[in-house]
DNA sequence: TCTGGGGTCCTAGGACCC
DNA sequence: TCTGGGGTCCTAGGACCC
């Protein structure tokens, strides 16, 4: 048990949102939402201004629109959002060694690994909490002097409570739970408010008259197990009390890696099926390996018309890396399933990862030797594996969508993106559209900019990469 | 214009082995 | 003839998080 709030949770504040409007001054202080513009996009993070008018993450895009018309609407800029992240966990890293980020935005931080932590040995449980502040407030005017961006943070004794006072802090503030205060801070939340607790734990928790943290403290042990299971219910009995025990752990291996589309229309073709099903292992592998990382399970996911969710998984002799055992694989899973009615979804991942890539040649020629004396077996599987491969090569053959260098009639233009016009230097795209593409030529540097449009293969304009927050 | 994409952890049943 | 228990691996699905 730790006498010093110790441990920081540190939330960066609608990151996404944020982001965006520090990198286009026309849009500080109006809503933007970011996320999929396509007609079954949803909303990865809405900005203060876009929430006052009810858009939240994980709405469906179409809703948002409708809600907030006048907002603007982007597509993500991962490589900005990862460029400001690395800044963030890099200004954590100098507080403590012990930094363990739980996505771009969101991290815990053991103060007391750091260069703080024999000055927090030594001193009284009240200095110690004023220490831990003076840091914290520091952590983040460093967050916004670099960044221009602002976070949340919560310290306390323990994970738990910390990422519960980062929440209570949000936006742009600091909140410290006193060691010895956390059932008085717990005790009048709903349950809701404890990470795990989701909307199927809570329904189950409601019907049984539990609504409150303190609700659960005092239903037992055994009522939780019953009601949730083992692991869950344990937890979730300890978490009521606000014990928490779990260490902040950094450079967690990755214990799997996916890759998942959405189709705009439901795919009814059984080798359009095939084929989106190696585009996929393709890029799944692509990341796989700069990963170095090989696996052993192969899974295959698909969600139907209906959103009727399935997956079907096969665990081969040894990890491998190899794009055509992966898809042979991924596409002879895809022939165990009905997809009558269409598919809306496909995904491709590997799990059971190994920590370094052995070409085991002899394992995989075994295993291809297995296969197909099993399809032999099955006279209509065998028919359909091979006309699933041969028009999976066709397809692949003239996938333009592949080409490394795209025609600029070709070119998609994203809201959001960051672009280059010869002439008048960077800006980003507002929209478009009937052949032309309109631009906001502005910087995050200075005051918002003009705007203008262009034949959407000007060969003045061309995509660019993002423009740090701050001047180096 | 209903419902993304990338993950983690847990449960439960059946196979298989001792 | 009737009847074990435990441990591990694989598969499928579900809940949850950001």
């Amino acid at each position: 048990m730790r006498t010093v709030p110790s441990i920081i949770h540190l939330d960066m504040d609608a990151f996404f949102a944020a982001v965006e409007q520090a990198s286009k001054p026309s849009l500080r202080g109006k809503p933007v939402v970011v996320g999929g513009l396509g007609g079954r996009g949803v909303v990865a993070t809405a900005s203060y201004e876009a929430r006052r008018f009810g858009v939240h993450s994980a709405m469906p895009m179409a809703q948002a629109r409708r809600l907030c018309p006048n907002a603007a609407f982007l597509s993500g800029r991962f490589a900005a959002y990862r460029q400001n992240s690395d800044i963030v966990m890099a200004l954590l890293r100098e507080r403590s060694p012990l930094v363990e980020p739980l996505s771009l935005d969101e991290a815990f931080v053991d103060l007391e690994a750091g260069p703080y932590g024999p000055a927090l040995a030594e001193v009284d449980p009240e200095t110690g909490a004023q220490l831990v502040l003076a840091v914290a407030e520091d952590l983040r005017a460093d967050i916004l002097e670099r960044t221009g961006l602002t976070a949340s943070v919560g310290a306390a004794g323990s994970k738990l409570m910390a990422k519960i006072a980062s929440e209570q802090a949000k936006p742009d503030g600091l909140v410290l739970v006193e060691i010895g205060s956390e059932r008085a801070v717990l005790s009048p939340m709903p349950v809701r408010a404890l990470p795990g607790i989701g909307p199927a734990t809570e329904q189950t928790l409601r019907r049984a008259g539990l609504t409150t943290v303190a609700d659960l403290a005092d239903a037992g042990e055994a009522e939780l197990v019953h009601l949730l299971g083992r692991a869950h219910g344990t937890g979730i009995h300890l978490m009521a009390f606000g014990h928490d025990e779990r260490a902040v752990v950094p450079d967690r291996d990755a214990k799997s890696v996916s890759v998942e589309d959405t189709f705009e229309v439901d795919l009814a073709d059984r080798d359009r099926i095939l084929h989106e099903i190696d585009q996929l292992t393709a890029r799944c592998v692509k990341r796989l390996r700069a990963a170095g990382r090989s696996g052993r399970t192969v899974v295959l996911k698909v969600r139907r018309f209906d959103f009727s969710t399935l997956t079907r998984s096969e665990t081969l002799r040894a990890p491998t890396d190899d794009e055509g055992v992966i898809a042979e694989t991924a596409r002879r899973l895809a022939l165990q399933v009905d997809t009558t009615g269409g598919v809306r979804l496909l995904g491709v991942g590997v799990s059971q990862l190994a920590d370094y890539t052995q070409e085991d040649l002899f394992a995989q020629a075994a295993h291809t030797a297995e296969v197909e004396v099993e399809v032999a077996a099955a006279g209509e599987a065998e028919a359909d594996v091979e006309a699933g491969v041969a028009s999976a090569e066709v397809g692949g053959a003239d996938a333009a969508d592949t080409a490394p260098a795209m025609p600029p009639a070709l070119r998609r233009w994203l809201p959001g993106q960051d672009v280059h016009h010869a002439e008048h230097g960077p800006g980003w795209v507002q929209g478009s559209g009937v052949g032309r593409v309109t631009v906001r030529f502005e910087t995050p540097y200075d005051p918002p900019g003009r705007v203008r449009t262009f034949a959407v293969d000007d060969p003045d304009l061309e995509p660019s990469d993002p423009l740090p927050l701050r001047r180096a």
